[in-house]
DNA sequence: TTATTTTGTGCAATCGATTGCATTTATTTG
DNA sequence: CAAATAAATGCAATCGATTGCACAAAATAA
């Protein structure tokens, strides 16, 4: 009698979809009069079940609607399954085109990502890495906030051996796989241009030292400047935080100063956006009077007046090799690694703002 | 002696920092000479337990670096403390300052987010809503693909209330939070504007109809030249999938049909950018000869030339206030919910490519 | 001092899936 | 047909934290 009862109210259960018990493998093992662990391992397509059981036990679980609990294998195989991705700054198209690319690659291959952003504060980094590393995630993709100048919070995860993945801006201090812009090549080719177009007293606007990607660009700028024969004026060198305030500060400093430049090469396109902004609010044409190149292609820089010229960043595809990359990593933890430093090509967009007619 | 042996590799341990072993309360426990129940219960500062016995335990705790298995805790309380959000396009600004403002709410509130983007397409919002449920989100935000016309697969959610609110674009058929944009409105001062500006044949490329939102500008649209005492004529309204090739098309047939408009108000800022690209490369000019009113205020819509009148979304807030609604939900699953539907202001902001000299 | 209440801890089951090892069943071989 | 091997399935422990209930200890009241 009790047993019928049961059965009648597993039956109601599975007919009436919106119930809030959720259908277990011993639900499924209880009715097929089978064990859990057959149950479990027929789910997974295990080979040691007969084709004949997995086909019966699968089916019926459809039927059921099963669906695994995933918190519970989690817990069992001290796997989540789950990356976590680090930016700065979300709402920055090269940032989100890299969480696009690792999306589309982590989703491909069963991994959840969950983002977080750090403000460029060291502080919520930090914060962010104790959550990261609390919810287990497999690996990590980070790219480090403009604040961060120590990276111990990060030891967590080396320290677990849980794999790193640094893309953009990475520390020279922590071994591990990096994929980065040849921000050298980008700064040396930014540089190379406005000289190639005949400007002379070239500026560069460039952001946080500690930051390797700013400290790249730099060297590249010089050497383009040295190999041209050009003398290297410290006077036209600015460093900044790069945004819009800061950054229209930097410039007007720049153009006002006696050694007036006739071109800036800017750390980035915001920076050279608000240069240009500045321009035409004071009647300096660009490019005839001062040639302005930016770096990252903003999806903007197409599409001002002028055009701005730019260093295309591989974005999207960054974030899938990087994700590739994590995962690979995660899948082989017994193997010994490699680490390897990618270097993403970049390109050197020429448009309006830095070609005299 | 096996017992000193154990004890000695424990105390290795707890020094030697990188460890695999993870520390547990039972560890603890051990040490303490106490019940793993109460050290569960001093670690979450229950009041049952005494202050002294409390301080003790989340002392060594803190000594020995332990760190709670978030994974176990969720399988035994039922919760996850995640929230997943599905935007169509991650990169692209409005959904990635949602994004933001989603982060920023929900990390301040304990709670991780996972993301998701369907890239428009109905079947990776299905396999992204399965793949959600079975992650056991405590909640869901999200705004629907532009594909999508049928929801079934968010029963899923429904079914087994998990709190779901959608955002921007929201069906109708679903009865929960809602967070929109008074696109009506937007498409009534957006239309209003161009009349007071002296034009008379206002054209509207709209998108899919099947998204509300754009029903809603249409009407605005509609009513806006009604109000005028304006005739609406159909031919000068189309219909197509937003992006840039396809809007640049459904502009030159505007542009060249018989009833040629002088205005047009774009269903979004990249249709505004496409046309005006168009005009200059055909010698129209914009403002003079064709009004253009855009929507969503795009980051490039104030920068390019002439500067591109639109509505402003309150894409961060939204984030935050989506999350604010979810959350709350989640929190008071008991309670019965006034789902409300809240309409976020919208803003015109007026610039060059609708303002005639 | 004893009875009663309050306060603090421990026991043991639970969440749901996984997996090494033992056991049963089917198949092959001598 | 018995023995040996292979294939299929089950048992029970495990992952680590939580929690209802029982119980002991301490504090209070009678």
């Amino acid at each position: 009698m009790e047993k019928f009862k049961i059965i009648f109210i597993f039956v109601l259960q599975t007919i009436c979809m919106d119930n809030k018990k959720e259908i277990t493998i011993h639900d499924i093992a209880r009715e097929l009069d089978i064990s859990a662990s057959t149950v479990s391992r027929a789910l997974n397509n295990n080979p040691k079940i007969s084709l004949k059981t997995r086909k019966k036990i699968q089916d019926f679980a459809l039927k059921l609607g099963y669906r695994p609990n995933i918190i519970a294998s989690n817990l069992r195989t001290q796997r989540t399954f789950t990356i976590g991705i680090v930016v700065p700054l979300i709402n920055r198209h090269f940032f989100s085109s890299v969480i696009s690319g690792v999306e589309a690659y982590a989703s491909e291959a069963g991994y959840n990502v969950i983002i977080a952003q750090s403000n460029d504060q060291y502080d919520k980094e930090t914060s962010i890495a104790h959550s990261l590393y609390s919810n287990r995630v497999d690996g990590v993709i980070i790219s480090i906030a403009m604040e961060s100048e120590d990276f111990t919070h990060l030891s967590l995860f080396t320290n677990k051996s849980i794999p790193l993945v640094f893309f953009d801006r990475a520390p020279k201090e922590i071994y591990t796989h990096k994929i980065i812009v040849d921000d050298y090549a980008g700064g040396y080719k930014a540089t190379k241009h406005l000289i190639d177009q005949g400007y002379k007293k070239i500026a560069h606007i460039s952001g946080p030292l500690n930051l390797q990607i700013y400290k790249d660009r730099l060297q590249g700028y010089k050497d383009a400047l040295k190999d041209a024969g050009l003398v290297i004026d410290e006077t036209l060198i600015l460093h900044n935080r790069l945004i819009r305030e800061v950054a229209t500060n930097a410039f007007r400093k720049l153009i006002t100063s006696p050694s007036k430049p006739d071109a800036c090469f800017c750390g980035n396109d915001t920076t050279a956006l608000s240069s240009i902004i500045y321009c035409k609010e004071n009647g300096i044409k660009v490019p005839e009077d001062i040639g302005i190149v930016g770096f990252s292609n903003e999806p903007f820089s197409e599409v001002v007046t002028p055009s701005i010229s730019t260093i295309k960043q591989p974005g999207f595809e960054m974030g899938q090799t990087a994700c590739e990359l994590l995962i690979e990593q995660i899948e082989n933890k017994s193997n010994p690694i490699d680490f390897q430093t990618l270097t993403m090509p970049n390109e050197l967009i020429v448009r309006g703002s830095s070609v005299r007619k």
